[in-house]
DNA sequence: CCCTAAGTGATAAAATATTATCATTTTAAT
DNA sequence: ATTAAAATGATAATATTTTATCACTTAGGG
C-alpha cells in the first residue's frame, strides 16, 4: 500500500495537482480545483499534508509555495506499477497498447522513435546480465 | 473528472480489487484489504458502489458475485490519461522510460519484442491519416 | 425435514474528512 | 507610519465515510 493510496479525495486531488505542476500556492491549488472550497479549507488541506510529510513550504513574500517531499519520480514509478497491476496484469505492453489506440492519444512520430531507442537500451542492458 | 476521482478511498481501494480480478464476492475484497473491516462493512461498501452504478452483482448459490459495469479497457484508458498527465507531462514516452529502468520490472525479451511491433503498427496507421 | 453455516440488508454509532468562520499577521503601497 | 489587501492558523460546525450490530434469509448436509 503506497502512501498514495491514504489520502483522502482532496488530498489526492490537491496532491495530483501540486505533482503535475512541480508546486503551488494555496489559491492555485483552488483555483485548480473544479468544485473548489474556500481558500481556507484549502489551505486547511495543505498544512495537514505538511504534516503528513507529503508537502512542504517555503516562503515567497506572502505566499507559501508548496512541494512534495517525495520525488514525483519516485511517486510516478509507484503509481504506474499500481496502475499495470489493477488494469493491464502488470504488462506494460498492454498499457502501451491502449494508450497507442486511443483516438485521443495522438502520438507523435517522434515520440514514437524515442520509445524504440529505449526499448533498444533495455534490450542492450538486459543481455549485459 | 473521471468517475474514478469521485470514489472514498474504500471505494477506490475495492474498485481496484475488482478490476484486477474482473469480479469478486464480498469475502473475496475482504481478504483483499490490509486493514479489512468486518464482513458486512464491505458488504455495505458494495451495496453503495452498486447504487453509484459501478458494480453489479450477480447471484452464485448464495453468494453475490460483483464486477464493475463500465469496461476495464475504457476505465483502464482514462487512469493511464490521468497518470500521464499526473506525473509524465502527458508523455508516454517518460513513462515507459520509468518502467524500462525500474529495476523491480523485469520486463522481458518477449515484451520488448511485443512493444517494438506495436511501435511499427503506430507508424503505419499514422502515416495512413 | 431440521439445523447450521454462511450469506444477506437495514439501521445507527463512531470515526474521519471537509468546510467555513473568525481573529491575527504580514507585505507593500501610499 | 498607516492602511488596505491578501495572506495566515486555530477552532468548531457540518457533512461524509466507515464501521459494527443485529435480525433475517437461504442453501445444503445430515
Amino acid at each position: 500500500m503506497t502512501q498514495n493510496e491514504k489520502l483522502t479525495r482532496r488530498e489526492r486531488e490537491i496532491m495530483e495537482f501540486i505533482f503535475s505542476q512541480g508546486s503551488a500556492t494555496a489559491t492555485e491549488v483552488m483555483e485548480s480545483l473544479a468544485d473548489p472550497p474556500c481558500n481556507a479549507a484549502v489551505r486547511r488541506h495543505l498544512r495537514i499534508l505538511e504534516e503528513k510529510n507529503l508537502l512542504t513550504h517555503s516562503v515567497d513574500g506572502k505566499k507559501f509555495v508548496y512541494r512534495p517531499i517525495k520525488s514525483k519520480k519516485r511517486v510516478a514509478k509507484s503509481a504506474l506499477g499500481n496502475l499495470l497491476k489493477v488494469y493491464f496484469g502488470n504488462s506494460l505492453q498492454k498499457a502501451v497498447a491502449a494508450h497507442l489506440t486511443d483516438p485521443k492519444a495522438n502520438v507523435s512520430e517522434d515520440e514514437l522513435d524515442a520509445l524504440e531507442e529505449m526499448i533498444r537500451n533495455a534490450r542492450k542492458k538486459g543481455g549485459q546480465k
